[in-house]
DNA sequence: CGTGCCAGGTGCCCT
DNA sequence: AGGGCACTTGGCACG
């Protein structure tokens, strides 16, 4: 049975429904509750309706009927315990480093449901700063005629070098890589890398240069006073197979049936 | 009613389900599903079993069975649409500004819910950077005996700096607080306030501290050579009346139900 | 483990 | 809308 569910459950049968499933289904539950959390930080939250998701990992989410994010949550590897107290639900989640408390009064649960949640495929990504450094290492010439990569990641006391390489006139190259609109941090970072270089090669020996699709406007006048250069590239999103055949499929099933629209 | 759902819902209750519900309860998907987006970066991902939320303000969450983080998504805003093609349910969203797309195929919905969730409270957090702002404000000489602060989020053409003041021997002092271990990036923004006001005020009346519970070995290396200062301070977690309240009523229960016990 | 840093980061606030 | 930055950032990869 993938999916096993209780509406408005006693709290009896909540505690069980629980103890069957937890870190075997993932849980959720639409409820009315509280929430504490005392760890990096501590919060709290008056009742209110949210839900609230535990999966087989230890990570717990609650959330708002509003934004992405979850209003409270605990990472991966928490452990979860709960009790019943004073005809209230009671969820605690502990996570060791850095310690972590969350606790989640329960005054109501509307609905609960179990979901063996099964998942053997990994997300397929493309278009992130490790695209463009595959690029610049096999189309070197998109950073500028002559230039030479030498190492990816090169580490240094003061960070890692995205790209470490030189050009046509032997002069050490640091690239700072960025797959969004390069800011005032991306110029500092790039900056850092170049003055332990010249540090260590000498001022005239050694470039910048910013690496990114565009730049904010402080970053582009940080960028000119500090002599650091800038090159336009945006990250390229490879071809995806599954990609193409999902669409080709979606494309074929349109000819055949025409009528669906979209609601 | 709070709780509307549907167990194994063929394909038209389900539509239906939909559109009585999206943009008004929070719906959530259990079910077997791929996923292609396309927008900033580009992904697939196979059909395997997630958990769909769909949250009245346009946002859409699509989780695995691990991790706090949904493995694709859409913000708050974006626009949904759905459409049945080949007997499989498809939920497009769309996101204006950047445009992005994200197709989710649903081959199987195995349980679906919609809740319409209440919520009037906002989270009550403490123990932010914020908090060490109004801290020092309050007690400048956390800082320093001496060190009487002017301005916060004090806006340079290279930033923000947190809080701008002046210690005894009336020379420039920039902070940089972050409420957690700090790192090179911390001391390179910091850097990169002093060297603007250096380049105005001059090398010897400006002085950098950063405010931090701590620091790692690389940062603590950078700001010596540069001479840039350190000042061990933790962020201060507030007295929360509703957690006190919360915690003693939770105490004074614990003494008349003795009994109930962690499970 | 700590260090360093990317992320489709998200969200907040300010101009 | 763009800029600058904090975040209980989370997550990963490498020493």
């Amino acid at each position: 049975m993938k999916v096993h569910f209780l509406h408005k459950p006693d709290i009896k049968n909540l505690v069980n429904f629980i103890k069957e499933h937890i870190y075997d289904s993932v849980i959720i539950l639409l409820s009315r509750c509280s929430v504490i959390y005392d760890g990096r930080a501590k919060s709290t939250l008056n009742e209110g309706d949210r839900i609230i998701m535990i999966k087989p990992d230890g990570s717990l989410l609650i959330h708002k009927n509003k934004k992405r994010e979850p209003v409270n949550w605990q990472p991966s590897g928490s452990s979860i315990s709960y009790k019943i107290e004073n005809k209230q639900f009671i969820i605690r989640s502990i996570r060791k480093k850095p310690r972590e408390v969350l606790e989640i009064i329960v005054y109501e649960v509307y609905h609960a449901c179990a979901f063996k949640c099964e998942d053997y495929e990994e997300l397929n990504l493309t278009g992130s700063e490790g695209d463009m450094v595959d690029m610049i290492f096999k189309n070197p010439k998109l950073i500028e005629e002559g230039f030479k990569p030498l190492s990816k990641e090169y580490q240094i006391p003061t960070g890692i070098i995205d790209i470490l390489g030189k050009d046509e006139n032997n002069n050490w190259v640091i690239l700072e890589l960025k797959r969004r609109r390069a800011d005032l941090q991306s110029v500092s970072q790039l900056k850092r890398y170049v003055e332990y270089f010249k540090s260590k090669y000498g001022e005239k020996r050694v470039r910048g240069i910013l690496v990114a699709p565009s730049l904010t406007t402080g970053a582009l006048n940080l960028l000119k006073s500090e002599n650091l250069e800038f090159k336009k590239l945006t990250p390229p999103k490879k071809d995806q197979t599954l990609s193409k055949k999902l669409n080709k499929k979606h494309n074929t099933i349109n000819k055949i049936a025409i009528l669906d629209e979209w609601l």
